[in-house]
DNA sequence: CTGGTAACTTGCATAATACAAGTGAAGGGA
DNA sequence: TCCCTTCACTTGTATTATGCAAGTTACCAG
């Protein structure tokens, strides 16, 4: 967790400043919280990348792994607060993308009025 | 340009989803437009990594390129509108990362009161 | 003629990402 | 029992991106 900067921007951007990590969280926040729904994304992920950017997240304590069954053991990714938090960024992009990028879906409107508290664990 | 998807958060990260492209525009932001100045930023980008995102943040229509002298040649780089517009998303960064991450530098009143209006070229 | 600045470009090494295939644990059916 | 399938990965290799150092071009000052 080497940061360049102490400027919030550019140590934020450390974090998750890719291609696929805040992707991987718009899923998450869009209710898909096991690996093979998160395969299944329409931006085609490959599954190195995913079980590297699931890694990286739970590391930075952005989501938590909770197990769902045993036998064998697997596990579903929920959003911590920290996570959770990131809903602002996500609907920040989200917004200037509509507006200057034609053809982009229209944004639903649970995501529009959504907050991290919403998503918060309980 | 192509996207992954039309979704409006992973179309925007096909633009600016890196590490440095964000970090470029938050520099303009704080008022360095020539390359020299933007080359000096604290996060120490490389000389074609800077060259390279200027090329695509002016093809991308974020940044317009204005001469300040002929003989030689040179210009400073300006928001456009649409470049204007990445405030909210830097400010949601940051505010993240202030909230997230100990240590960050505070962020500035001009940075959290700052609305995308007083960037627009004139 | 030499040195300096600004704004790059080029070459090469290293790191990140993409794509395909393989792995291991379990379950179901014939 | 043997084979086939699903889930959640890991491994290997190719391609792309990034980082670092050095070189280039145009100009100005002394």
């Amino acid at each position: 967790m080497e940061h360049r900067s102490q400027c919030p921007v550019a140590s934020g951007l450390d974090i998750f400043g890719d291609k696929w990590t805040l992707v991987v969280l718009r899923t998450i926040f869009a209710g898909r919280r096991r690996y093979s729904d998160l395969l299944a994304m329409p931006e085609r992920i490959s599954t190195n990348i995913l079980a590297d950017r699931l890694a990286l997240l739970e590391r930075q304590g952005l989501i938590a792994a909770r197990p769902y069954q045993v036998n064998p053991l697997r596990h579903e990714y929920h959003l911590t607060a920290k996570g959770a938090d990131i809903l602002p960024i996500l609907q920040a992009i989200a917004r200037w993308s509509v507006k200057h990028i034609p053809g982009r879906w229209p944004l639903p409107d649970w995501f529009v009025t959504a907050e991290p508290q919403r998503y918060y664990p309980v």
